[in-house]
DNA sequence: TTTCGATATATATTATTAAATACAACGATC
DNA sequence: GATCGTTGTATTTAATAATATATATCGAAA
């Protein structure tokens, strides 16, 4: 059946791999997972790895800086996690020596490990799902 | 064993579900899958309905419009969807009776298969997950 | 040859996000 | 009480993305 519309330009070249130049491989399947709370993200990859930096360094702001991501933004972060939260991820500290500091709560390293283990189950379905690819 | 750094407001309150407030359910896990070509993403989500849609009126404009996308924005989808494959997802034609027109090539239609077929695994993967969470 | 609506593209404008900067408050320690 | 580096926040600036506008091009059909 021919096609009543005028012409498309069809450009059927080279669908058979006669010279070296197909495109075969290339191709990458990618994703992301993320927990949403009530009001918005709470917790995604680059949160789980900012909690991690802020158990390394107990403090929001170098977390931050290791990470070459503004304060602001870090804070606003944990903010977020923290409100989202049955319980807060992370307990702050002004003042006092050091100017004071952050660490983790008990819920924050299990959220962590949660986390984990979730992106570790997704990035075996990716893998899984790869292999099967058609493109 | 006593922390030796300062005031951590700890905020510890309402872990016992006591009175009706806690946010027990609300969480809801989420995630994206895309395929990625050579130079950039290739097919997502948002591509392959857009594909669906110019299978479903034979225009790009029509589509973008339909989706309340700017044509420019559609266009360039097309444009990236028709670079990183093997062979165009869509064939455009310009003049002609009705201006012109665009329609998915079978490579186009196989896409569309193929990442519906993945995002449903991908959904069944979610769902799977959502029900062993615990935060 | 003129008309048509769509493609193909450039340019300008607006909106949204991200980043940078600044600074008051804090409280244990000296 | 002075000092310290950090938290917590506001304000400003820069960068990016999204949208709008404009227009040249196309070729079948009238």
């Amino acid at each position: 059946m021919k096609d009543s519309r005028p012409n498309f330009n069809s450009d059927d070249k080279d669908k058979s791999p006669a010279d070296g130049s197909v495109k075969d491989g290339g191709y990458e399947l990618k994703g992301r997972v993320w927990i949403e709370g009530p009001s918005g993200t709470f917790l995604g990859y680059g949160r789980a790895v900012l909690l991690e930096r802020i158990r390394e360094y107990g403090s929001i702001s170098e977390a931050a800086r290791s990470m070459g991501m503004s304060y602001r933004h870090a804070w606003e972060l944990v903010d977020s996690m923290n409100r989202e939260a049955k319980a807060p991820l992370v307990e702050t500290a002004t003042g006092g020596k050091g100017g004071g500091g952050a660490r983790l709560t008990s819920d924050g390293e299990a959220a962590i490990e949660s986390f984990w283990g979730l992106h570790a189950r997704f990035k075996e379905f990716l893998k899984n799902e790869m292999e099967n690819l058609i493109i």
